[in-house]
DNA sequence: ACGAATTACGTGCGTCCGCACACAGTAGGA
DNA sequence: TCCTACTGTGTGCGGACGCACGTAATTCGT
């Protein structure tokens, strides 16, 4: 009774995303960064250019939109992004990153760079991590 | 500013996870199953011969070994699972699958594996499937 | 043999998370 | 111009989750 790859494949990204992320949220905020779900936000608002109807983000982002839209809030106390109306659509509204949101997230990016760098580096020659990187591109790339 | 191979492919990791799993959680409801984290906690005990010490169980399982003791809680509530104290060692207990808990468990796995199937299957042809399987599996014996 | 350190486990508690719903705004047909 | 269907968003609520801690049992050094 061989077990399918399909199946081999999924029970591995079940497992190493539940070994991998702890490690990964613990010495990020061990080294004063920001949390993940921060990061991720901010990161995808920076190479959007900065801004980004709600919706937009809740798809691009690895969270939900409801989570993004609580998290952009906290953002915004934290003075790193900017709740903007749309003049074009009255029901949507923009986040835009503010200077400093654009400035924590420059800093914050090495931390986690380096992180996964040095947690997947220690696992996977470069070869292996190139053709993972391809074949997960490859499984999104046809959701 | 290309991105490194080992981000590409832990964000990969991130996206397909989150992605494929509530996918594949609706699916599996929806078709009377069980929740995924009591079949995680069943099918574990079931290719171990159906006894495990909680911790080892905790280790086996993607989930914390504190939820586990409290997933297995819930199993013993619906005759699932049965508590048992260890001989050899008083601090540790036992969770035996019960036949029932077998029989469901049993009953259970053509659902998940259909819906791994299909939803992996759809995205990734079938040497694309076993490479990535190979390449995580290498990964996590890595961790 | 006895105390300190370690191990296995369960639980209180607070956080993270998303579904279901509510609400405001828009689009489109008659 | 209405009236209806739809879309983009925020929020109440409850569940899932794991950390920190407490407790009981075992191990080990002396």
């Amino acid at each position: 009774m061989s077990t399918p790859d399909s199946v081999r494949a999924w029970a591995g990204v079940l497992r190493l995303h539940s070994q991998v992320l702890p490690l990964l949220d613990r010495e990020v905020t061990a080294q004063g960064g920001l949390p993940l779900s921060w990061y991720d936000v901010l990161l995808e608002l920076a190479s959007a250019g900065g801004r980004l109807r709600m919706s937009e983000l809740g798809k691009r982002v690895v969270l939900s939109r409801t989570r993004v839209s609580r998290i952009v809030d906290e953002l915004a106390a934290a003075g790193l992004v900017q709740r903007e109306a749309n003049p074009d659509d009255g029901r949507s509204s923009f986040a835009v990153l503010t200077p400093e949101g654009r400035a924590r997230q420059r800093a914050a990016a090495p931390v986690y760079l380096r992180g996964i760098e040095q947690e997947l580096g220690r696992r996977l020659s470069p070869g292996s991590q190139r053709a993972l990187a391809d074949l997960l591109e490859e499984a999104l790339d046809a959701g």
